[in-house]
DNA sequence: CGTCTACATTACGTTAACGTCAAGTTTCTG
DNA sequence: CAGAAACTTGACGTTAACGTAATGTAGACG
């Protein structure tokens, strides 16, 4: 047994996905596995990859932003401009990833002084008798 | 002009939201504007809600996972049992939020060191030649 | 009074991220 | 070698979170 190179299925078992979300990741340019014949082959970087799609899936990225950032390792061959390039995209991407857990922080800490702080604006609770009926069920 | 009550216009251009947004979110039971005849009034506690409503999916928050954490704050008059299980949801609630905080800190340190480091197993980069064309595009 | 503006409801359309058959092929196994 | 197991592509279905008409009404204004 190959360990470098897993199957779909073995691959299913391992991280708890389904083939269909595989083929689909494979389709959308998120992972490359290769071919031997028909049937798919995965190398240890779509591993590492499909790692990252998945953190970056619990986290709530969608997998279009998933994608650029996965694509932040590509393209560094061209020794000189592109790497400048790329490296100001990574440090961009990185700028907003860091707004996104300051936001989660100030959330976070919203929650807190609720819980701590008993009531406040929002605990004017919602009404008991409901209101109108329409549309969007 | 009542402050404390706002038209559904006057929401929409202070959150850059649309009304349909706003008409959406009540529906899903995120908002509950007063009535004054047909119009919708928008409250404190309306405005107040949307704040962490818009806060949350910035985020990544479902509109669903929004909905449960401004529950937190209802259902707390009849004065024990209710509190206590509401807090232990919260509790919850916040040990999930700091677990996604903790990926969301794992991706970060994955990127940065991606970058510092020049290249590895994700470097592999993606072939330059398509492999196969099929389905999903 | 007619028209404009700001609302309202209803209903159908759209995108993302897969799920779920259906039907064919290749590989393993007794 | 037959049948199951493990794949494949193809195509249609589904849910969330709205967008986008289409159509109707209530009040403000010249």
């Amino acid at each position: 047994m190959d360990e470098t190179h897993m199957t779909i299925g073995k691959m299913c078992e391992t991280f708890g996905v389904s083939a269909r979300t595989l083929r689909f990741y494979e389709s959308k340019k998120l992972l490359f596995p290769m071919r031997q014949g028909q049937k798919r082959l995965f190398t240890k970087r779509d591993r590492a990859r499909l790692k990252l799609i998945l953190k970056g899936k619990r986290f709530g990225f969608s997998l279009e932003e998933i994608r650029q950032l996965l694509d932040l390792y590509k393209s560094d061959q061209d020794p000189q401009i592109q790497i400048k390039q790329a490296h100001e995209r990574a440090e961009r991407q990185l700028k907003a990833l860091e707004a996104k857990k300051q936001e989660l922080d100030e959330i976070i800490e919203d929650l807190r002084s609720q819980l701590a702080w008993g009531k406040n604006v929002l605990s004017t609770s919602p009404p008991l008798k409901p209101t109108i009926r329409h549309f969007d069920q």
